[in-house]
DNA sequence: CCCAGCTCCTTAACAACGTTAAATTGACCC
DNA sequence: GGGTCAATTTAACGTTGTTAAGGAGCTGGG
């Protein structure tokens, strides 16, 4: 059967786990599907397009993860989608800087059902993807350091490890919340005044 | 005379600012030097350590920029740190993925000034420098997505042409300033609740 | 005075990478 | 059964990061 672009960024995804984004090459990721190189080039203009693919594909699959239970309230439902962000990039190696700045393919920039509920909930559109923005802007600069610090889930990169473990290290998913909730309480705030 | 690890680091960013991350080589970054690829590998182990010593100059030299004028109030230090990182990153190609994330060098993570003060104000250091760090995630995330949408300061990257010019283009500095009052006055709220 | 040693750089080379051009396979259709 | 088209291979190119070996130029000690 013929590759499909899918199969390509899922290979890819899978590869880049195993050798990291610096490691990732066309050629490893050929192998793994048991074709040469060139053939990525029938489904793909360049690298970069490949690594496109991959965000949108991660993104994608990260879909029903992020989907917020009904029962949720507008906020509890963004912060559910921020978290759902972060375990994304934190699910793949060097998921944050792949993410990061790519563009994606299909679906928008964030992800439409709280942005939906809260137009619904009588919102100014523009000011709430504005607050959403902000929201999102946080989960990926947070997660993109993090992952410099943990290069691999579990994992602690070796320059930090003099960093006097309490400081930057302690409890990293505690301090996400913390900022989480820091970042919330604020777009909140903003969106109700005026 | 011999090279410094700031001679390179400095002409890294000179060529940065020429080819962008992608085109960023060795090579081209030893002929501005007037000396061989090689040369470079006695003043540095490999590119990372190029990468990480680019992040750890920029940052220095954005120094001036950062320190806040003491007229300014503890919170508005704050702000204007946040925009002086923004800019920063702003004023170098790719600036945003060349500095999130690599390993600074000799300078404390956030700023110093604006913690110190903080800490001088009685509060608790460690939720202090929490606040910042969700300050500077914001920042940094924010950063990174804006330049992946304007590569060089003032262009626009054509995939991004015909996302309706109104919604995620339209006014990128007060999309950022917007952002940064929500996560400040968040983050000063929770720095004030307990 | 000169040689030993150190610092800094060059020359030469390597394997690996992204990418292109051209030839090749296999499937479907008239 | 030959022709068309999609999908892949083979072969090759220039470039990249990096290493090994050697050479120039200074410095200090005998």
């Amino acid at each position: 059967m013929a590759l499909t672009r899918q199969d390509i960024a899922r290979s890819g995804l899978k590869v880049l786990n195993e050798v990291g984004l610096n490691g990732l090459t066309l050629r490893l990721i050929a192998t793994d599907l048991g074709v040469k190189a060139p053939a990525l080039y029938w489904h793909l203009k360049n690298k970069q397009e490949l690594l496109d693919e991959m965000a949108t594909q991660m993104y994608a699959d990260s879909a029903e993860d992020r989907r917020p239970p009904d029962s949720l309230g507008e906020w509890e439902a963004i912060a559910h989608g921020a978290r759902a962000l972060r375990r994304m990039m934190l699910s793949h190696r060097d998921g944050g800087k792949v993410f990061a700045g790519t563009y994606l393919g299909d679906t928008g920039l964030v992800g439409p059902s709280p942005l939906r509920r809260s137009i619904e909930a009588g919102l100014d559109e523009r000011r709430a993807a504005q607050a959403l923005f902000t929201v999102y802007s946080y989960v990926v600069g947070f997660t993109i350091e993090e992952q410099a610090v943990y290069p691999k889930p579990g994992e602690l990169d070796e320059r930090y490890r003099s960093e006097a473990a309490g400081d930057l290290l302690a409890d990293v998913g505690s301090r996400f919340e913390d900022g989480l909730s820091m970042v919330l309480s604020g777009a909140r705030q903003w969106l109700e005044t005026r």
